[in-house]
DNA sequence: TTGTTTTTCGAATTAGTGGTCGAATATTAA
DNA sequence: TTAATATTCGACCACTAATTCGAAAAACAA
């Protein structure tokens, strides 16, 4: 008998609960310490139940990060649909970002670590990745070809800004977190459109 | 019996030959495929020796760290001293550091990687990095003060350069290493001096 | 030489950890 | 009510990896 729509429902939400779970873990004792009992005391099932909803441990941290990436993606699509300036598409888009990670920082980290650890192939998010990554180099290439930023090797520049990024983001002791004020005006003053004085 | 200088001299250099097996077998197999076995198997050792030179595992990577961290602050030391306009000694740094870097990357990443695996308290290396970062902290901070760099908050300012340069550093698939040329001419573009418009 | 100290390491031991089993316990549909 | 079907989980298994043991080989000093 095909299931219940309530009931395929219900089963996505118990999913969604181990998963919960599983970031919860991964927040408090890293990538490393997070074992599949300690998700399973955290998200309220036996550790056996966890094994009939997802078939192995990089299952469950796979599908973290296919959700992860996938609304990502989705939260930036709009802003990269839409025409406009390369140099501009490319600030609201660090600003969509730092909104997202903000919004869900553990996740953010976990998007973030998670593949250095991990390391898989077929890996559907990665896909994700890619299109963003890609996005942001050209929106880096046509800026620079189109002298709204400087004269920079667009791919270093695209590491250096990756770095910065996770550096708003991660680094130090996350005491006080980076405001969207704070991104844009860093980036305003940091990536000197050379076409303006003032701005 | 105290045991002789060349006897001494010889244990120090065991203890060298493990720690570089360490360093290999994590370049080799990531912080986590690390093993003592590895680890022994790499530098020539019986595992059980391992353990004769090291209190534990923890304590391999404790040392690698301590050493890396000390000759980096070293090597950073004379540029600290050095006086000069804090702008140029904040780049001059920077350019060390990437030369640092490039000479031993293996060793670079482990030293900044390593810590988000490992956590352990009294760790002595932290001191070096406490050190370093508080002169990176007040470079920036005298900086803006004399107007060489953009009004940023300094903080701020840390944690983006900071996250920029491990992105210069680490990011990417690391095909072609970053040249110090690269960096400086990044960081003079990135961080315009107010002050002059040629440069 | 020879007794002592240093160094070495294979073989346990120990502590986890991912994953499986089989037997319950609910839920559902007839 | 009842026979399937879906869900749950404690106990177990297999394996990995850090750490320890105990004895032996080297190096050393007398």
């Amino acid at each position: 008998m095909a299931p219940s729509q309530r009931q395929i429902e219900e089963r996505e939400a118990r999913k969604q609960r181990i998963l919960d779970g599983a970031l919860n873990v991964f927040k408090a004792n890293g990538i490393e310490g997070a074992t599949m009992d300690h998700i399973a005391q955290e998200s309220g099932f036996g550790k056996a139940t966890l094994y009939y909803y997802f078939k192995s441990k990089e299952d469950v941290f796979s599908e973290i990060l296919e959700a992860g990436w996938k609304n990502i993606w989705e939260s930036l699509e709009p802003i990269i649909a839409d025409q406009g300036s390369p140099r501009n598409s490319f600030i609201k888009l660090l600003i969509k970002i730092a909104e997202i990670a903000q919004a869900r920082p553990g996740l953010f980290e976990f998007l973030f670590n998670a593949p250095k650890t991990i390391k898989l192939e077929n890996q559907p998010w990665k896909e994700y990745q890619h299109r963003l990554y890609g996005v942001i180099q050209g929106l880096l290439e046509d800026g620079v070809r189109e002298g709204e930023f400087p004269k920079i090797n667009p791919e270093l520049m695209f590491k250096a800004l990756g770095g910065l990024f996770m550096g708003l983001v991660f680094m130090g002791d996350k005491k006080d977190p980076v405001s969207e004020k704070d991104v844009e005006k860093l980036l305003n003053q940091l990536i000197t459109d050379p076409n303006y004085s003032s701005n």
